[in-house]
DNA sequence: CGGATTTTTGAAAAGTGTCAAGGCGAGTGG
DNA sequence: CCACTCGCCTTGACACTTTTCAAAAATCCG
């Protein structure tokens, strides 16, 4: 197999991309499904035939972008492989990783009927498989299925709450504590996918953990040695941590 | 008329109130409609028909909690007058206000139907009139009437975009921008209301809005104090704000 | 007017950011 | 197979912003 050799953009400043798509591969998209915590798991036959009709696969390499703030909002998305950041960012380049997704994770949220356009970026951080629906229709069918709109208020709703604390992360906490809550919650996230929680894989960048946390990349590192030094985790290699002392961990994230 | 002299709870850790109520005046609440920005504003008959015979008019006077963390949340709300701050706390006490709420704003959002407990405590600033409505029966209009759905669902859009500025302003501005922006969401919100954007009254102390901010009341304080040095804004008082030049004090607040 | 609360201001301390150098690991090409 | 390069991570030293502690000024309210 051949490889096209074309740049990943580069990464400070994303430049505006001539189409982020790799490609769309099956049409409809038959994996959406396929993760229970989906927001398409599960759902009523009347819904889901509405959505298939409509549905595409899109598979993203590392670095390319979703789309980007000021970008025409017209599909949501669910994630079925790999991992997305989506930000903000200031006129001068500083940014806010507002939260990671994975599979399972729903983008579009944060979308007000009237909301024409993407007030976030979102980029892969691996590769990443999305099913995209255009957002009329999923609208549509959202309106005429209780189900799936029970579901989709049930995913805003946890996302307010997770905001929530993301917010008193921000304002209250630590950098140590930063970086120990992050930590706790890759965790939980893994076991709410049934995985172990204990030894991690980061996706991410100590410079993108560090947009999440509202801290610089430099300050992430020495958190990550100070967990190191106290014990509580351990590193092999930056993006394989394992937990060794949750308890502790939990301590040392603020108690929260 | 009587005031029965009982004390406001001590403020750095509010105990928890026998009842939290100062009374339940009406029933049914009449004023939940005449908010244009409320969520029961423009109701289609049959929904509001169903919501009148459950919903309660609420006072609260300054400082009362509407509910805490780990109360059972069993009831949404509408707020008809005043103001009310939501916060979180981490067990040692360090608490953030994440948003301020005044009339028209609904309180339920972020409650997965399967929460059965708040994760913030509601706070009221001012003296504050709600409306209060038992979750079940709000559930269930909200499934019968497409129009509140998606009402709800509006709102928990722009909260979940509103809470995703809120994470850049924490997470990446100085304390300058961070007061900037504040003054500038304030003025935003009196010009939604139809009110003029320029004489702000704030509800709020120094250390709400530090809680608010992820900062200190001093430097909240030296943030108005640095403001008003440059001539941006006119302060008459504490909690009167003049917003001499808007385009500056955006420029100011990041320029976002 | 007077006491209490809140706000403002100042000075010192702490935490995080900035700048710079070196290390580690993965991928490349000789 | 090994040396090299490149990107990312770690660590150190210093600077800067914000916090902390303290006191004075302003405001509120009886």
């Amino acid at each position: 197999m051949t490889v096209i050799a074309f740049e990943p953009p580069p990464r400070p400043v994303a430049p505006r991309l001539a189409g982020p798509v790799r490609g769309a591969i099956t049409d409809p998209c038959v994996n959406c499904t396929v993760r229970p915590l989906s927001i398409c798991a599960g759902l009523d036959h009347d819904a889901w035939e509405r959505l298939k009709r409509v549905n595409q696969t899109m598979v993203l390499e590392p670095r390319r972008l979703l789309f980007q703030e000021g970008d025409p909002a017209d599909h949501v998305y669910t994630i079925t492989s790999g991992q997305i950041s989506l930000s903000m960012s200031l006129p001068d380049g500083r940014r806010q990783i507002t939260e990671f997704l994975g599979p399972g994770d729903f983008i579009g949220l944060g979308l007000d009927s009237e909301m024409t356009h993407h007030t976030l970026t979102a980029e892969a951080l691996t590769e990443v498989h999305v099913c995209r629906f255009p957002r009329a229709p999923f609208t549509r069918a959202m309106e005429q299925s209780a189900q799936l709109g029970r579901k989709v208020l049930s995913f805003a709703s946890r996302r307010i709450a997770a905001a929530g604390e993301q917010q008193l992360m921000l304002g209250r906490k630590t950098a140590v504590e930063r970086v120990a809550s992050f930590l706790l919650r890759a965790a939980r996230r893994n076991e709410e996918r049934g995985a172990p929680a204990s030894p991690l894989t980061l996706a991410m960048t100590r410079n993108e953990i560090a947009d999440h946390l509202g801290l610089t990349l430099e300050t992430v590192s020495r958190g990550f040695s100070r967990l190191r030094q106290l014990g509580v985790i351990r590193l092999d290699g930056a993006d394989r941590v394992t937990l060794n002392d949750l308890g502790r961990l939990r301590e040392l994230a603020g108690g929260d």
